[in-house]
DNA sequence: ATAAGCGTACTGACCAGTCAGTATCGCGAG
DNA sequence: CTCGCGATACTGACTGGTCAGTACGCTTAT
């Protein structure tokens, strides 16, 4: 039997959420154990008890977001059929998930930049799933004849660059909304390659 | 009359050199301060003749080569007059820049990141430059008809994100190559905006 | 008993920034 | 011309605050 009703949060799920609010915020360099330790109600002992060091712990948020995001996207695929459809689906539950998760996707796609050498593999192995992730269906799209032939890798790269840099406007601004966003990108991205509804 | 044919660099620029070397590689907080020194042949004291902080020193390059960026797109758009040309013009210099300045490129689009709140005011700052000239002279093609009606907030940012994520994976891996780029970005981004040639 | 889970006080390496001092120059007065 | 003087450019040993990581102890459950 559980103790409580409402299930008190682990220490552990404490620690990663101060950790998500402090690294997110301030990043990971202006962000201190210390106060992680403060925010979480825990100890640094704790801390070092569920996590190896800083870094892992910071790493361990990056890794579950971006699990997140891919598990969506592969949902939303797994839904559609159609080859363009797929391609579509999955830029719309990236996007809906990023702006579900504004601290996350603050930290994955502005926090986890320009950590040194460490976490740069990091950064480049995370974009690198979602592209390809992109790359696959669009290479699907191609054979099939939905869409003409394009360099599909650069044409992938930039579709999540403009992703990243229109959720990093939103997470700074708050502007463009949601709505906006999927109604003027959406088409935006699926032009670029020359297909029409 | 000069006292040498090659002017031995001055001590500034000797700090400077070695810095964009250095941050460019290992990032801000991966490079000592020691290192710049000892790779510029320099001492401790004249960088701090020289420079009020390391931070200041950092956010000079930055500014350094936005500036050049932003200077040459402005020529370029200077020796067009047609609205979507100028647009064309604008998106082709900011690329050949980057692609002339791989370490300043990594500088300005990788380790000007995520380094917290001081520097990301900056980094807001030099990405609206680039986004907002790029806004102003689609405003103009969607005025003059070359375009149909778009959202061009969200077109500059989607594009300049575009040019960005290119960017990265070149600073990274060489690939694809600036032909490849300007042979397939340009087009796909045109495209986006349902111009055709 | 014993180990998982956590608290707290402590350590010490690291490194940005300081500062007292040196070198070299241009310039005006004698 | 040359001496004194202030300004500019630079040197490098030193300092002191900071903070990730550690040592160790106390609980509670099994």
């Amino acid at each position: 039997m559980r103790e409580q009703v409402t299930e008190p949060k682990s220490t552990r799920e404490r620690i990663l959420d101060a950790a998500m609010e402090l690294f997110s915020a301030k990043g990971f360099h202006d962000t201190k154990l210390d106060e992680i330790v403060a925010q979480a109600s825990a100890s640094k002992g704790s801390i070092y008890f569920h996590f190896p060091n800083k870094e892992r712990l910071f790493i361990a948020l990056v890794d579950q977001f971006a699990d997140l995001i891919e598990s969506r996207a592969k949902e939303a695929i797994a839904g559609e059929a159609d080859s363009i459809r797929r391609v579509q689906a999955a830029l719309e539950a990236v996007l809906a998930t990023f702006s579900k998760y504004r601290r996350p996707a603050k930290l994955l796609l502005v926090q986890a930049v320009g950590l040194g050498t460490v976490f740069e593999r990091k950064r480049i192995e995370v974009n690198d799933r979602f592209v390809l992730l992109i790359k696959t269906y669009l290479d699907d799209a191609v054979a099939d004849g939905s869409i003409p032939p394009v360099n599909t890798q650069i044409v992938s790269h930039a579709w999540m660059g403009a992703i990243y840099n229109i959720v990093i406007q939103w997470v700074y601004t708050g502007e463009p909304t949601k709505d906006d966003i999927m109604e003027a990108l959406l088409p935006l991205l699926l032009k670029s390659v020359s297909y029409r509804e």
